[in-house]
DNA sequence: TAATATACATGATGTTGATCATGTTTATGA
DNA sequence: TCATAAACATGATCAACATCATGTATATTA
């Protein structure tokens, strides 16, 4: 039961579109192997045709949820709204890899440690992009600040089993990032 | 071969400090409930005797964690400066709950969660306690982005598998901090 | 001190899940 | 068109683990 070179090209994508969604969903330890592959309506057998390991899978998939590069050019704080939203939120299968699956990088194996240390570097660079040229190390201590801030708030309002709480969270960091990427210029 | 009773209540207490410990440092999934008894100087057979399950065990660990209340009173910037350093980073089985285990909490059981929750509400309210009255919103608001900021930092940080990338995640987002709460008075 | 119940060690059990082995079908290249 | 090898389905394998069952020694208490 061959299948044709375009079909297998699909195959693959399915199999890393599905890991990604289950990862970040349940977590990297709980997601099957065999659950993968179903959902990318395959079995599990041939599996291994596409990867070695699952560990393997994990850094792919890493790598591939990190390297979609958002091409517009955004403000950090348009960035920050769309990023702290009841959406957001309820989307952890679709959402922020980091805000997802964070904790659980530092237990990964180093090709996975390095897909999302380079993905952070692109993001920092991103954020920080929208600066004068003339206060570029305050625009990059505003993105690393508002990211680490974005990433936080997620976590804690996902983590929180109040929803008004959850609410505040996401709308009381907003407004921090906002106030502070107002005042950017001319700091000790 | 029964055990004194001060005996069972150290005995409780390693235990939940062996999983507290091995939670941190490995995840949830990843540890074991043999594993957690081995570290707290006993065998596998027993942990039945003080958990019905190793979902209680996470529940209870969480709590415990999430109790221990630094009594001191300090300020937000002091409070980060002791939460964003290198040694933090570095002992993750001895650190902060939430950014050693954040993203996998939503995963866990209500009860874990409720814990989470709790504590969430509790760091908020301190860290926005040293503030003088007639501006309460502001530091509230002061110590939720803070608090995100420093748990999402010390995320990236640890996810980084380049030191000098960490380094400057918790430095910068220390002088965000600072930044920030040095004007809090006055804002929209 | 004797009787009892308890805490724990040792040793199952049953399931789940990663990975491998094999066979069948069919795209591909000659 | 044919031979070949790739993809994948089905069906093992093998180990890890949560949880349970049982026996034993000893703290407790009457």
């Amino acid at each position: 039961m061959r299948v044709s070179r375009e079909q297998v090209a699909e195959n693959r994508r399915q199999i890393l579109e599905a890991a990604g969604r289950l990862f970040r969903q349940r977590g990297f330890e709980a997601v099957t192997v065999a659950e993968v592959m179903k959902a990318a309506g395959l079995t599990h057998g041939g599996f291994y045709g596409y990867f070695a390991s699952k560990d393997e899978l994990i850094a792919t998939t890493l790598t591939e949820l990190m390297a979609a590069p958002d091409p517009e050019r955004v403000t950090l704080e348009a960035y920050a709204n769309r990023y702290l939203t009841s959406e957001h939120m309820a989307d952890c299968a679709g959402g922020c890899p980091v805000a997802a699956l964070g904790t659980d990088i530092g237990r990964q194996s180093p090709a996975a440690r390095a897909a999302m240390t380079e993905g952070l570097r692109r993001q920092i660079d991103r954020l920080g992009e929208g600066a004068a040229r003339d206060d570029r190390r305050a625009a990059r201590q505003n993105a690393i600040g508002s990211w680490a801030a974005m990433v936080g708030a997620m976590i804690l309002a996902r983590m929180s089993d109040d929803p008004a709480l959850a609410q505040e969270v996401l709308k009381e960091t907003r407004a921090f990032i906002e106030k502070r990427a107002k005042r950017t210029p001319g700091e000790s």
